[in-house]
DNA sequence: CTGTTAGCGCTTTCAG
DNA sequence: CTGAAAGCGCTAACAG
């Protein structure tokens, strides 16, 4: 049945072209697209129309959208996301920011904010502060505007400059445990207690815990969680710290890590554990036969020799979690949420009973 | 001199104001962020004069730039993003792809292209095609119409369709030579020639390269580099396959590297090339004394222990370049600019004069 | 130098 | 279910 009830306007069909194209109204920044409108007069419908088959099919007949995707397709027309963004006052965007892309441990979870924000239809706008506390809050005061959300990892800001942030733009902190915002944290506590009794297991008495930055929220945890293990295991735990986690920072402390007695160390993140494992191996030092080291986060774990064995952080979930979190709050209020991610003991070379 | 020159309207200053907060305007999506109307109210001026205090000051009076701004800042008036954006047409923002960003090549290079887009004021949109041709496609025709340009990093895409998107949107490529699109590529060739050359020196008269993935243009460069060197300074050089570049694939090369006879070897990248050391500790082979290596990326490199010389390539500054590129080349014509990035072999502890 | 007046392209009441 | 009209917040001629 070729019901075609579509009214067709012919008007501009027949007369004179010169005079209208003398004034080809200006294009500005137009890019060339066709817009909703052309779309509309080739259709013979009106704009709202051709909207609606775009952003709410349901409302208007199956046979007029199919005729304005069409019309659409076959004009090459597509959606002005700006325009959109600028009618509906959502951007379509949310923003990440972390304090060093070159750091290992933010990739994956960069890569599955981007995935989440994919799949849900919007784009990942990427900040990088460099580890600075005043470029991160010029950071992310320029990207929120242009954004319906944040998530800021690891943010080095202090709480008063985040909760000003917050006040502007829904806000979804990862790695950084600030009361009444929503938060996911990642709990290396699980993984780290695995750890611990992991040595335990093994025959290890006394064990080292390398520190990393001292005004680092996860390094607080990583100790607290390593000496509590420790005491409820019996293992005695000894301190050492690694201001910087660096390799060589690593390196450099292995000295103490073995004049502390202990027969393996657990460090704070893979970066400081690698550096271990060198300055070990300079002095000769057998890994594991002579002494037992393990990671945190595995970002490096894999593609080492000897696999060292980590606790991993399944960074790519709680980048995930962050934006489905800031996505699910777009238009409810502040949620005070705080979802704890698991992590767990991932078993590869770089552990053994303590020698002798 | 106190020149209040200012006209104030009063306008709205004795009347009622209960009538107008009744049809509070509907406030769709504003933000609830002061506009530039409000402004211009308070600050007894046009929209257009505050417009420009914001984007061209130097069109008016100095004095007039500073009463705005001190009445802007004191409403917390920020330009709205979307509007601007779509009244002059341009987005603001660049996206860059890339294959996948937990790969260690990408990250500094999406550093150097965030930094470089920020310095102009710009924002970074950021997507992963997990090195899926069909989904960059996709991504691509989904971020650029929201972006001023877009930067290809090591495209999995066919040309046609890189040439397609080309043609909506200003686009750069790194390190993939399209003749006929502004391209950053590279040229690890200097490098490779440089790590031939220190082999050379070292006495070694026989060495494998251990190639990449197939279908990736820089192995292609490598292997000739590498080729064309040996060639030139008298060593003889074996081609040994590794599909992947990942680290077991480096472990699993190792034995065929070994039976090649060869001395030292140099690797597609880095990834490989720790493969192949750990391959080699495997079987009892010390490096450097009994065998060289050498990587390529300068990407694990300097986290390695021992660690690897390798053919550093300055991701960072591949990054920057691309994106000053497209921002160059926003307004002009699409030009055919090849600029090719020089590498250089960063000497660390994986190489030495050949055993026996 | 500054104000007025039109839009940018799309969404969304409000009528029909 | 569809159309007409009124903006979203800002910029850009065009006058003064």
């Amino acid at each position: 049945m070729p019901c075609n009830r579509l009214h067709v306007k012919r008007s501009s069909e027949i007369g004179p072209v010169a005079p209208y194209s003398e004034r080809v109204t200006q294009q500005r920044g137009s890019g060339g697209r066709p817009t909703i409108n052309q779309v509309a007069e080739a259709a013979g419908v009106s704009k709202s129309t051709v909207s609606r088959a775009f952003s709410r099919p349901e409302m208007i007949t199956a046979e007029t959208v199919a005729h304005v995707m069409e019309v659409a397709t076959r004009l090459g027309y597509v959606p002005n996301h700006t325009a959109r963004a600028l009618s509906t006052g959502r951007a379509g965007t949310v923003a990440i920011v972390v304090p060093d892309i070159a750091n290992p441990f933010f990739p994956p979870l960069i890569r599955g904010a981007q995935a989440a924000a994919d799949q849900a239809g919007f784009s990942l706008l990427l900040g990088d502060s460099d580890e600075d506390p005043t470029r991160e809050d010029v950071l992310v005061g320029k990207l929120g505007p242009q954004t319906d959300g944040i998530v800021l990892a690891s943010s080095r800001m202090t709480e008063e400059q985040i909760l000003a942030h917050a006040e502007r733009r829904p806000l979804v902190l990862i790695n950084r445990d600030v009361p009444g915002l929503p938060r996911v944290l990642i709990d290396t506590a699980t993984g780290i207690e695995a750890a611990v009794e992991h040595l335990a297991g093994l025959g290890h008495r006394h064990l080292v815990y390398v520190s990393g930055p001292a005004s680092s929220w996860s390094n607080a945890q990583r100790r607290h969680a390593v000496r509590a293990a420790g005491r409820r295991l019996g293992v005695k735990v000894t301190a050492v710290a690694a201001r910087r986690s660096t390799y060589d920072a690593g390196v450099q402390r292995t000295e103490a890590i073995l004049a502390s007695g202990a027969s393996a160390a657990i460090a704070f993140d893979d970066l400081l554990a690698q550096g271990v494992l060198a300055g070990l191996a300079e002095r000769g030092m057998r890994v594991p036969d002579e002494f037992s080291v393990i990671g945190c986060d595995d970002v490096l774990a894999a593609t080492m020799y000897p696999p060292l064995t980590t606790v991993s952080a399944h960074g790519g979930d709680a980048g995930r979690a962050a934006v489905d979190l800031l996505l699910s709050s777009l238009d409810g209020a502040r949620a005070d949420v705080r979802r704890e991610l698991d992590t767990s003991l991932v078993l590869r070379s770089t552990t053994a009973p303590p020698a002798g």
